[in-house]
DNA sequence: AACCTCCGTGGGAGCGCTCCCAACACTACA
DNA sequence: TGTAGTGTTGGGAGCGCTCCCACGGAGGTT
């Protein structure tokens, strides 16, 4: 019923001015208790709220922060990252108070069309950007610092902001993990080299390796592009190679890889060991349950959300940097003896110790 | 460089006054050509964008359009009918020039907290809402009618705009194709009845089934949520009861259903035939490939924009309905013949025909 | 030559808010 | 009694834009 509301409305109403009723709602200290009683039941009974677009006039601020998600993700997308990353800021987003507006975008010219039609017109307080590649473009427009920016994964560049997983230190554990259940042919399916993900993820598994003395050996590297079907051509690629163990550089990318084993007829983890990176939902329902190292992507969008405003905000000279942790997850899938009780298994006999 | 730049600077600059830049900026026709062009030299050399903010508190619209999520699908989040359905969205968002904000709710209070601080304060113009249940509260807070509204998925009352897929047809459609395989014993996993979703599927396999005198046997009804461990569980309990033939109501639960028969040892489709509904991706590369009915999920999201536009303007009376088309798709589980030649069985021996 | 019309243009008003300063009442102290 | 504080309040200005009305000059008509 209450339609177009205005601040002087509630004043006139409520006896008061225009002035004393902003005070109110924007909880200064300096208003008498009572008026502030009667202003506040007005603003209750007449169901008043603020136009925010008059007040982001004036104060600058709009409380909207925008997601980017670049056009070359739009094939990946299937890949649930995404999905939970979106989940993870939206509701960070809420938390804060911002609004949050999404940018998924379907080629270059919308990603150039994005710079002058918000960052300029003054709608959005601040941007976060995923899945940027090596010399992004998009990166390189947005970077110029008109606007508070938060990268989630590691950029190309110095001088912004960004959050970033564990790619490293993960891909050395699955490396070390496969190097101690046994394992010395150990094959590796890539993630793309034109994404900083990719490189981390490729030298920290080389690193790991060389942790136990062992080497990559050139013949059983496979590169893909994050896709379930670039994991199972990888993999079909490396089965002559007769490796003893593998590491995709994603869930995604070893559920194909999983698929292509099941077809040649090579069991796992008997024959073969796999493993993946992210821990995805589905990798727990894989058949065997997919050994992998886990990603916090839902607490790495709230951190972005975080890091964002505490640069909006100016509290914190960017740029800021944070690195997520992330953690090896033993299932079935390379061999290792899991002590774990699933729900299923919940009654079983007494261990004979 | 260009900081703030305001419609007086360009005016200042080319010799002209603020009005007259207003008529170029918005294509007003009587302006003097020349004038025009020595304009647009100044907003192109200085490059100026206009504040939409100021732009938006004169108008009364502001180009964004709030795509809502409630909380009931949070832990369902990882079923990839969302991420198409926001992708299909945010695509003809940024086609028809709107700004899309994501409002995806963890609970109750932030549902509640949406209508003020976004709906009234008139940063939107627009609502579309998503997966609603029956006698949902936030449909009927939403459906006052302040603000243009369109419901993605048939919702319980009338008088409100909204995009369906063809819920009834397609059932109908997987019923009668199963029938017509000769399968006669047909079991159901079906979605949540509190969702009308979860009602036309039901209601349309039992029609299918009607079309050729057969009918659904209540021992063969399982219910599920959507997800993959519900259909898991559903055909757990099927199997004893023997079906011919089992159609999910979703491709996730048929994922599920797939995982219990692999290891129940009942071979899909020699032993009994599954059928989903959506079409994932990942449903063609399921082992075997998923028979399914396909909806066009970024279609029925670029319509619900469309719709959502035309009744912002004003053009449209409300309320719009459409109902998108449904399409079987035949793929191994469920044993029909498919003259399809995939990638790796291309070269295959001559058939014997 | 006086009149009207039309086109292109400039500037006032106002969208709903916040910020700032002045005004007021009232108390406290000299 | 005068002066300086203190707490509370009201109203002007202005954020950058669009809308509307008025104004001046060119062109046509009587």
């Amino acid at each position: 019923m209450a339609e177009n509301l205005t601040l002087e409305d509630i004043g006139r109403i409520a006896g008061v001015s225009r002035s004393t009723v902003s005070r109110v709602i924007n909880h200064k200290s300096n208003v008498n208790p009572e008026v502030r009683e009667r202003v506040l039941a007005v603003i209750e009974r007449t169901g008043y709220s603020p136009n925010v677009l008059a007040r982001s006039l004036v104060s600058g601020r709009t409380g909207v922060i925008g997601l980017v998600i670049p056009s070359r993700v739009h094939r990946l997308f299937e890949d649930p990252y995404f999905s939970r990353l979106i989940q993870g800021i939206s509701t960070a987003s809420n938390a804060a108070g911002n609004t949050l507006s999404l940018f998924i975008f379907q080629n270059e010219e919308e990603e150039a069309a994005l710079y002058p039609r918000v960052v300029k017109s003054g709608v959005l307080d601040g941007l976060i950007l995923t899945a940027t590649r090596m010399a992004d473009p998009l990166l390189a427009r947005m970077a110029v610092g008109e606007i508070p920016l938060v990268i989630v994964g590691r950029p190309d560049v110095d001088g912004v902001s960004y959050v970033d997983a564990d790619n490293r230190g993960g891909a050395a554990k699955a490396a070390t993990h496969l190097a101690d259940l046994g394992h010395e042919r150990i094959g590796f399916i890539g993630a793309p080299v034109n994404t900083t993900a990719g490189i981390d993820r490729l030298s920290g598994f080389v690193e790991g390796l060389a942790l136990r003395g062992l080497v990559l050996h050139p013949e059983l590297r496979e590169d893909g592009d994050y896709s379930d079907e670039s994991g199972y051509r990888a993999m079909q690629r490396l089965i002559p190679k007769r490796p003893d163990a593998v590491f995709a550089a994603s869930d995604t990318m070893a559920a194909g890889a999983l698929r292509a084993l099941h077809e040649a007829g090579v069991r796992v983890p008997e024959d073969i060991a796999l493993m993946g990176f992210d821990d995805l939902p589905a990798s727990e329902r894989a058949v065997p349950p997919l050994t992998t190292i886990r990603q916090p992507v839902t607490r790495t969008g709230a951190r972005a959300v975080q890091m964002l405003n505490s640069l909006i905000s100016g509290e914190k000279e960017r740029p800021l940097v944070e690195i997520m942790p992330v953690e090896l997850v033993v299932r079935g899938s390379c061999g290792a003896v899991v002590h774990a009780l699933t729900a299923s298994s919940a009654q079983l006999k007494p261990s004979p110790a």
